[in-house]
DNA sequence: TAACATTGGTTGCATGTGCAACTAAAAAAA
DNA sequence: TTTTTTTAGTTGCACATGCAACCAATGTTA
């Protein structure tokens, strides 16, 4: 029973883990991608992944779906853009919005890119059960979820 | 048996989830700083955090013990420098090399931002048994190592 | 229809991040 | 002791991020 711990073991946190876990994977995911030479980032990668989906999205549409601010995002389409990955629509009936839609390029560059995923996604889980992994995301899940009430009671 | 999810379901990999709920926490980190109106970052305050750990410790070393690279790091003590939060002292036997050490100010900061991480880390763990907690972190953990070990190995 | 409010997107500003190239100083080798 | 290598820290460059202010277009209300 140490003194120190009374109030708050920080290391027995969840808190201090999932972040550095998700600065790992970041920097994992950023080195395999340098690896096979792709013009290319984890964030751009998200969001091809979506217009993949669902192809025409607006702005603010991706941004949701992202979890982006859509400042962010729209910086984000541009640079895409620049690339030649997607092309930004204006919409005939309402000229405030975007449909975003991907290029030949984009889907090709997201075909590269899709194992790199894969193969981070499954160094992961190595060594892990499969119940371990489900019963993690459940806990992930639940942090989330308890953020998520904050909003509505408050 | 859906075909789409033979050979990879995302959505039931670790890695999504994991990114999200960094983000979930660190946003909500952001919201109660700025609800107390005080003037400092999650960063920051990580490296507040080794200091009143162990005060003196040079940059080099700060930036290992807080997963950053020596340039971020000097930046980051930069800000917190002309804030008034800690200084940086050259070394006389090793003019290479400045320790980092905390003031009057740098203190009284961590001590009125240390209740924002104690409510976040609170929150986190809420609805979840303490055995779920400590699992999720050894999942966690596992992570990290299957990464450290790709290191080792290649 | 005119006035006001909402919505989609952009821009300025500040934060943080890693890599690569570079400087200064110290350590190791020749 | 000179030369070479290593180490601590800085700087340029590019990327990503959120907030607030702002514009233009659309909707709503008076």
């Amino acid at each position: 029973m140490s003194k120190t711990a009374v109030w708050l073991d920080f290391e027995k946190s969840l808190g201090p883990w999932v972040g550095r876990t998700s600065k790992v994977v970041d920097y994992y995911i950023q080195e395999a991608i340098a690896d096979r030479g792709l013009d290319i980032t984890k964030e751009q990668m998200i969001v091809l992944k979506k217009l993949h989906e669902q192809d025409g999205l607006n702005q603010n549409e991706l941004a949701t779906l992202t979890y982006r601010d859509k400042s962010s995002l729209a910086r984000l389409l541009a640079k895409m853009e620049k690339k030649g990955y997607l092309k930004r629509h204006q919409n005939e009936m309402d000229k405030r919005i975007n449909e975003v839609l991907l290029t030949d390029k984009g889907r090709q560059i997201f075909q590269e890119s899709r194992p790199v995923i894969v193969e981070i996604l499954e160094i992961m889980e190595r060594n892990l059960a499969p119940e371990d992994i489900q019963q993690a995301i459940k806990t992930l899940k639940q942090v989330q979820n308890n953020f998520a009430s904050l909003r509505l009671t408050v």
